[in-house]
DNA sequence: GTTCCTGCAAATCCTTTGCAAGTTC
DNA sequence: GAACTTGCAAAGGATTTGCAGGAAC
């Protein structure tokens, strides 16, 4: 019975913290709470904008150590999306995967229980285990497909 | 009817050259040899040290130039694989996708039609036009997976 | 009080760029 | 000779690390 949006991951994170003598700070507590109310798929530089509106005196560093620590918890994971490193929450969310328009950056997300099972096969064919996969389709969304092509307009 | 392995990559590449009003160079002849001559998937600095053994005066600098080149001439294609870029030969090569095996660096290239199609069915639902895309599957080989796991080996 | 955190500056790593000298056309 | 290439050194961008001072336990 959560209430809180985000309070079962502060939850494990704290637990996190706990288990491996580790130490909260209000910066920690900061970055969380903006990357957990944040929109989806931010770089390092999106997560220290919004952290820095609350907390101007937090520091990119602290940004950079925090996000380990929330991956190693199991609570975000990193992507490289066209050569830009990003990150996303990963804590009970679902399998997915990546949609990437290289004309206005937007992300979609899809998944495929079906590609996921033919995957499956493939690996058992080579006696392969997988831990996790990544799959990225690039090319133009629905909008950018549409519009005529403006050169050397790339947003984020 | 051509004889000479890499012979019509290296006519490809001449072409290329010509028709961009590029030169011919010892250095670009030395570079594309080695790397059609060798295993797939190497990093810029196997390359480096391929041509090096070759001509040791050629700089590191000339081999991210021409692998810009090669790209640019559909010869090679840039691979993001858990963090590393990777060069692979792309002329007329059958599209395929990469099983990467975490503890000993070893990759294993797949195909598969029936994922092609529906990640098309996916993105017409969307109305999605793909360019591209990049599936890596990474885990454990056979004989990883088979092997008492040994902390810290990660071979490339 | 000890251990852990933080922010800064400096260090790394990978890749690109400026430039003077050498090559190719 | 004009235009392009090369290798070096320096510059860039992203991420990590050393360290002294500050906070949490």
């Amino acid at each position: 019975m959560t209430s809180t949006p985000g309070r079962e991951e502060k939850d494990v994170f704290a637990a996190y913290l706990t288990k491996n003598h580790l130490k909260r700070s209000e910066q920690r507590e900061v970055i969380l709470d903006a990357f957990l109310r944040s929109a989806r798929h931010l770089s390092v530089d999106d997560l220290l904008q919004l952290v820095q509106k609350r907390r101007p005196d937090i520091g990119r560093t602290t940004v950079y150590r925090t996000l380990k620590l929330l991956q190693a918890a199991g609570l975000a994971q990193e992507l490289e999306l066209q050569g830009e490193t990003r990150f996303e929450r990963e804590y009970k969310r679902q399998h997915h995967d990546h949609f990437i328009c290289k004309s206005c950056g937007a992300i979609f997300e899809f998944s495929s229980p079906e590609v996921e099972r033919i995957q499956d096969e493939i690996a058992d064919g080579l006696g392969f285990v997988i831990e996790g996969h990544r799959h990225h389709i690039f090319g133009l969304c629905r909008r950018c497909a549409a519009r005529p092509p403006r050169d050397g307009v790339r947003g984020r």
